[in-house]
DNA sequence: CGCTTGCATCGATCTTCTTCAATGTATCAT
DNA sequence: ATGATACATTGAAGAAGATCGATGCAAGCG
């Protein structure tokens, strides 16, 4: 998978192929993961820190902890954060390649 | 409004601010708005394009010309595109301050 | 003037999302 | 073992979203 520009190049004549179903599908669910304000603070924090345990953003966020379990899942099942276990704490961190993937879908 | 970084910039050791509410909601209003495949395609079209009539799209998508018509609207309420009618038709372009926005957040 | 075409809005239906309380599962401390 | 802590998962309720048919409203055409 590549070539996920949303913006085409500006180079390449008036009939660039639109974009396959595929790759279609694959950006909205990406952006869908980013589509909830919570997410994208979560995602916003994990970018600050670079690893974050759970405990500090179900303290962060006034929602209750499955909550905030619920919207890492969805960051992590859309590929942009991703967890590990140390002892009883969770952490998590962000997948840098694929907030890179949306960024270049924007901007090609 | 600015400073709609997502990913924080490198330098600035951990105490980052994290991202104020309002600018939160705003990236996930716009995000969400990419948050559907067809209007993915439909911003890729356009940028493509930079000019596409209603009908093409409604044309392309295999949908009824409402809901190809509520996906718009979608956009042009986050601002990613705006419209204008000449005669008959009804034009669509990108908003290109709009993606760059969005593109900011996700690489500062 | 009707009649058609292009697009928007409305109303309804069906699906998906957000959220929480309750429960489950480890891990650690006593 | 007992109890407490840190997360995840389940199940349910309400909110929001996607889709369509029907309708409204212009602009152009006969």
């Amino acid at each position: 998978m590549q070539a996920l520009t949303v913006l085409s190049p500006i180079c390449c004549g008036p009939e660039t192929e639109p974009l396959a179903p595929a790759e279609r599908d694959a950006l909205a669910a990406r952006f869908k993961a980013l589509a909830d304000p919570t997410r994208v603070a979560i995602v916003n924090r994990l970018a600050a820190a670079d690893e974050v345990c759970v405990c500090d953003l179900t303290a962060a966020f006034d929602l209750s902890q499955p909550t905030v379990s619920h919207h890492l899942r969805v960051l992590r099942e859309a590929g942009l954060v991703e967890s590990s276990r140390r002892g009883t704490w969770a952490f998590y961190r962000l997948v840098p390649e694929a907030v890179e993937t949306l960024r270049g879908a924007l901007g090609g």
